[in-house]
DNA sequence: CAACGATACTTGTTGCAACAAATATTATCC
DNA sequence: GGATAATATTTGTTGCAACAAGTATCGTTG
């Protein structure tokens, strides 16, 4: 491999880490003004998505843009703040469903502007071609 | 904003945080196998490129790429495993200098090589051409 | 030159993430 | 149908990150 090409391929992954570090603190800083941290806004962004049935903790697990491998803890946090509550499943008593309650679809709902805000903040700066060009360079990642 | 812009917008930032999630995975794993975390790599490349004199632990915080607001402990951590060594500075006894140890710059020379492969292995399916443009456009953000 | 503020680092504390082991329940296979 | 494996979640433990408060040293100013 030419020295260009491994230059590139640093300074790249630099610019990647630190792209990687600058959202995270955008991120942490927006969520903590809600009380919650981004982690624990996914979670509840999924269980919107799953309706007054709930969903499972595994599938929570899989669902998440952030992977985690302790949903427990981290539903344990959500039921303590009252934004959900746990259902253990009837037909299958292994499976605990998480539902979203009402406190929490009403923080998901005057977050969802500020939401948008926070993504204009962070990229509205760039074009819409540029957004395809990134977001579609990054899937394949 | 139109709704394609907005949806742009999230589509976007959540491919970011993607893209994000897994960079974190595969420097953890990789620094995993070495012993130790990628914020101690980033400290030990500081010092090695500050030399036999060390580097005052304010400038290495503000030279970091993932800002850390600790690092006491974080240096605590290097000169446990002998990696880093403490000095005291003789002119202003407020600064402590830290300096790589032998130990630490051959860890560091083991790691060159192997560090490169990982950069090929995340970013290696880009075209350079690609490869600029990611990086020049995560340079913006 | 003494008091006050500024600077550089350390320490206390809390919360979260990661990994492994444990528990409870269900499915499978002689 | 009972032993065994598989599945779903919980719990134990450790280490690291974040924020605030504390300590030591130095610079400045009247």
């Amino acid at each position: 491999m030419s020295v260009q090409r491994r230059q590139l391929l640093e300074s790249t992954f630099v610019a990647l880490v630190t792209a990687n570090d600058r959202l995270n603190r955008a991120v942490a800083a927006f969520m903590k003004t809600w009380g919650i941290t981004g982690t624990q806004y996914n979670v509840l962004r999924i269980l919107r998505g799953a309706g007054p049935d709930g969903q499972r903790s595994q599938r929570i697990a899989d669902d998440m843009i952030s992977k985690v491998p302790d949903i427990t803890r981290l539903v344990d946090r959500l039921v303590t703040a009252g934004l959900a509550e746990r259902r253990t499943d009837a037909d299958d008593r292994r499976v605990v469903k998480v539902v979203v309650t009402a406190s929490g679809l009403d923080l998901l709902a005057r977050m969802d502007e500020p939401i948008r805000a926070l993504h204009e903040q962070v990229l509205g700066g760039m074009t819409s071609r540029d957004l395809k060009i990134v977001r579609d360079l990054l899937g394949e990642l």
